[in-house]
DNA sequence: CTAGATGTTAAGGT
DNA sequence: CACCTTAACATCTA
C-alpha cells in the first residue's frame, strides 16, 4: 500500500542497504516501467553509487553520486526488496540494480502502475509534476489553505497531491476517522479549529504508521486501518459505511464522524 | 465469471 | 477555460 508511510519505510530500507556501493548493472526486465529513455537510464546510472534516499509524498529519490537521482513511484503494488541470491528475488521484479558488493535491489511491481526514471534535478522535477508540500513537512497555515481552498469533500482535498503530497485513499480514511470528521464535509465551510484537529490527526497517523513500519498489524486496534473492510466500527462498534467519494472507496462511521 | 483493489492521468462532460 | 467525474492502465484475488 504505497502511501507516504510505506514509501518512508522503503526509503529507510533503501538507505540501509543500497548506498555507497558501485552500481555495476541495471537490469531492466520490463521497459514499460521506465519513464524516459531506458538505455540512457542504464548508461547514466552504471558506475555511480547512491548517495542517499529522499522522499517527497509518494515519490522516492535515490540521489546519485554524480548528481541527479533515480526516481521511484510505487503505484498500487510496488515495493523494493534487497537480496543476494537469485532465488530470493521477489516474484514481479521489473528493474534490478546490481551492486559491486553483490547485493541487488529489486523494484517489484505486480500491477505495473509504478515507474522509474532519471531526474536531473529533484526540485525541478517536483515543480514540473506540480507536487504540493510533503504531508509531514507542511505547516498548519499552508495545510488550512491547501485543504479549504476549494469547495470539495475533505476526502478529495486530503488526496490532492498538487496541494498536499503523500496521503492516499487508505490513510485519508484513517486521518478522517481519527479526527472524527466526515469524509464529505466541505473544508471551506468548516471552522479553523476543526482544520487544526485534522492537521494534528494527519501528523499523528502518519508518524505512528511509520513507527509501526507501515504494517497495519502493528497499528493500534482502535485504528481503522487494521479493520479496513470490516463491518463494525472499531470505536463504537456501530455499522461502518462504504461509499465512493472522489472516485475512491471510502470507509467511515456515521456515528463517530460528523459533518 | 465478475467486481474490485492502495495510484495517476487522459478523456469526456458540465 | 475551469472544474469534476469516469475510464483506463495490468494483474491478481475474493
Amino acid at each position: 500500500m504505497p502511501e507516504l508511510p510505506d514509501v518512508e519505510i522503503f526509503r529507510r530500507s533503501f538507505e540501509a542497504t543500497s548506498l555507497r556501493s558501485r552500481i555495476e548493472e541495471v537490469k531492466v526486465l520490463d521497459a514499460s516501467l521506465i519513464r524516459g529513455d531506458s538505455k540512457a537510464l542504464r548508461q547514466t546510472v552504471r558506475g555511480q553509487t547512491f548517495r542517499r534516499g529522499r522522499r517527497h509524498g509518494k515519490f522516492l529519490f535515490g540521489e546519485l553520486s554524480g548528481g541527479g537521482a533515480v526516481r521511484f513511484h510505487f503505484g498500487m503494488t510496488g515495493f523494493l526488496r534487497c537480496f543476494r541470491e537469485a532465488k530470493d528475488a521477489p516474484p514481479h521484479a521489473r528493474v534490478v540494480f546490481q551492486f559491486r558488493n553483490r547485493r541487488q535491489l529489486a523494484f517489484d511491481c505486480q500491477r505495473k502502475f509504478g515507474h522509474i526514471g532519471l531526474v536531473p534535478d529533484i526540485e525541478d522535477f517536483l515543480a514540473e509534476k506540480k507536487l504540493g508540500p510533503d504531508a509531514l513537512a507542511i505547516d498548519l497555515d499552508t495545510f488550512r489553505q491547501a485543504v479549504s481552498e476549494k469547495e470539495r469533500p475533505l476526502k478529495a482535498a486530503l488526496m490532492d497531491q498538487s496541494r498536499l503530497a503523500g496521503v492516499g485513499n487508505v490513510y485519508a480514511d484513517e486521518i478522517l476517522f481519527q479526527a472524527r470528521a466526515h469524509p464529505e464535509a466541505v473544508a471551506a465551510h468548516g471552522s479553523a479549529s476543526r482544520l487544526r484537529k485534522l492537521y494534528h490527526a494527519m501528523h499523528k497517523v502518519l508518524e505512528e504508521a511509520i513507527a509501526a513500519q507501515a504494517d497495519p498489524r502493528r497499528m493500534p486496534a482502535q485504528w481503522l486501518l487494521p479493520h479496513r473492510g470490516e463491518a463494525a466500527c472499531p470505536r463504537c462498534k456501530g455499522a461502518m459505511k462504504r461509499k465512493k467519494i472522489g472516485g475512491r472507496t471510502t470507509w467511515f462511521c456515521e456515528n463517530c464522524q460528523k459533518r
